[in-house]
DNA sequence: TCGCCCCCGATTGTATAAAATTCAGTCTGT
DNA sequence: ACAGACTGAATTTTATACAATCGGGGGCGA
C-alpha cells in the first residue's frame, strides 16, 4: 500500500493476467518452474486472493499447469509453443471467416477494401505501420464479431490476450530497427476482404490461413535468438515426427 | 459442516466446477441471471473461496459472464449454444485428426478398425451402449493425444468437461426409453480410422465432421423441448441471417 | 414526471489463521 | 549400508472476518 492504487476496482485480475503473462513472455521464469502465490503477491504488490485468481485464469489459457496442493508451474514456452498458439488462431479465425462470408453487408466490404488498397499503395513510415496494425484489429475483432457464433467469437477473443502480449513481447526485443519492409499484409488483408466480397468461403478461409501463418515466422524470428529456434526445431523433429516416415 | 467432507483437499474447486456446470446445464438458472457468491457457497457446502475461483474457471469456459463489480452472471444456454459448442469442438477435432494422419502405427490402427467393426455388427443392449461410449472417449483422447500439438489437446479437452456435463444432464432428462437405434457411430468410428489408415487427412477430416455433426442434433433433441428448439430457430433465424438475402 | 443524491447490498481485495499436503532430511531396524 | 517409516518445515488450500468500492434503487425535491 506504499504508493497509490492506479487501477480500477474490479479489475486487478485482469491487470495480473496480463502483467504475469507478459513477464512469462518475456523469459524471466524458466519452464517448469514453480510460481510461488506469496511471491508474486509479492512482486505485484498485491495480495495472494487475486494472484490465485489470476493462476486460475491464466492456468485456463493453458499458460501454466495447477498441480493441486503444488501450485503453478509454467508450461514451456518457445518457438513450438508460439506456433501452436498460432495455429489454434489459425483454426478458429478461418471457420469464422468461412461463416461471416455473406453476412457483412457489401458497402461496408467496399469501405474496407478502399482503406486496405490505399494503405497498401501508401508510404511506410511510422504512422503506417501503426495504421495497419490498428486495421488488422480492426479487421480480424469484425470477423469475429459477425461470424454469428457467439462462442466462436469468444474463443478467438480468448486469445487475443496471448496474441497482445506477444505482440508487445515482440517490441520489448527488437526495439531497434524497424524495417517496415517486414510484410505485406494490406496486400493478405486485401485478399481477404475480396474473398469475402465474392462470397467464396473458401477462398476467404485460405487467404486468412495464409495471412496468419505468413506472420507467425517473422514473430518467432523476432521473440527468440536464432540457436533458441534451431534447438526447438531439432527437438520438434524427434517428438512430432511421424511414425510411419 | 454437517456431513463430512468426502472430497479431497485441493480438489474442491474442480467439483465446484463440475457441479456448477450440471446444475446450469439442467436449466435451473435462468439466463441473465446473477450467480451469488454466498447463495452458492451454501448450496455446495463450501465457503466463498473456492466458489469465486470456480466462477473464474467458469468464466474461462464461457458459461458465465464476470462482470465487475457486478459478480457473475449466467450466459443464455439453449440450442443455439450447443451447437455452437459442437461446432468449436468439430473445428477443433476435424484439425487434430487432419495431423494426426501418419502418426498412428499401423498396428494400433488395425487393433482399433477390428474393435470398431466387431462393436459395429454385435447385439445393441445396454452393454453395446456402454462399450460403444468407451470406444468413443478412446478414439477422441487419442486423436487429441498424438495430434502433435500440446495445445490443441489442451484446447481439446478443455471442451471436454462441457461434453462429459452435456452428456450427464442429458441423461438425467431422457432417463426413460434407451432407443439404442439412436445412431450407428460406431460406423462413423470406422470411417475416421479407416481414412487416417489410409492416410487421407481430408477424408478423416470429413468423416469427423460428420460424426460430430450427427450426434449434436440427437443431443439437442434429448436435452431440450421440440418447442425451446422451434423457439430458439426462430430467433437464430433473425439474428444469424445472412445481411445478403 | 424527471433528475439527483444517498443509502444499501454485493462484490472485490486484504489480512490472518487453521487444516492439509508435499517434500526433504533424519532416524531406525535389520 | 540401506529400505522404509517418521518428523518438521514450507507451501498450498480453505475458512473467516473486515475494509473499500461499486452499482442500483428508492426517496426527495423541482
Amino acid at each position: 500500500m506504499a504508493s497509490g492504487n492506479d487501477i480500477q476496482h474490479g479489475a486487478r485480475r485482469q491487470k495480473l493476467v496480463a502483467d504475469i503473462l507478459l513477464v512469462l513472455f518475456e523469459g524471466k521464469f524458466a519452464p517448469g518452474q514453480r510460481l510461488r502465490l506469496e511471491h508474486l503477491a509479492e512482486q505485484f504488490e498485491v495480495s495472494v486472493t487475486p494472484v490465485r485468481e489470476a493462476l486460475v485464469e491464466l492456468a485456463g489459457i493453458g499458460v501454466v499447469e495447477l498441480q493441486p496442493n503444488r501450485g503453478a508451474v509454467l508450461r514451456s514456452f518457445g518457438p513450438r509453443q508460439v506456433e501452436e498458439i498460432c495455429q489454434v488462431r489459425r483454426i478458429l479465425e478461418c471457420e469464422a471467416v468461412r461463416s461471416v462470408c455473406g453476412r457483412i453487408a457489401p458497402f461496408e466490404l467496399e469501405l474496407l477494401e478502399s482503406q486496405f488498397a490505399e494503405l497498401d499503395t501508401a508510404k511506410r513510415n511510422k504512422r503506417w505501420s501503426q495504421k495497419t496494425r490498428e486495421q488488422d484489429s480492426q479487421l480480424h475483432e469484425l470477423i469475429a464479431e459477425r461470424c454469428g457464433s457467439e462462442r466462436l467469437a469468444y474463443e478467438i477473443g480468448r486469445y487475443k490476450i496471448l496474441f497482445r502480449t506477444l505482440r508487445d513481447a515482440r517490441h520489448m526485443r527488437r526495439s531497434s530497427r524497424d524495417n517496415y519492409a517486414e510484410m505485406n499484409e494490406n496486400a493478405e488483408h486485401l485478399a481477404i476482404v475480396r474473398a469475402m466480397s465474392a462470397g467464396d468461403p473458401e477462398k476467404a478461409a485460405a487467404a486468412m490461413a495464409y495471412h496468419i501463418e505468413t506472420s507467425v515466422q517473422a514473430l518467432i524470428a523476432d521473440l527468440f535468438d536464432p540457436q533458441e529456434i534451431a534447438a526447438d526445431r531439432r527437438e520438434s523433429f524427434l517428438t512430432r515426427q511421424a511414425v510411419s516416415s
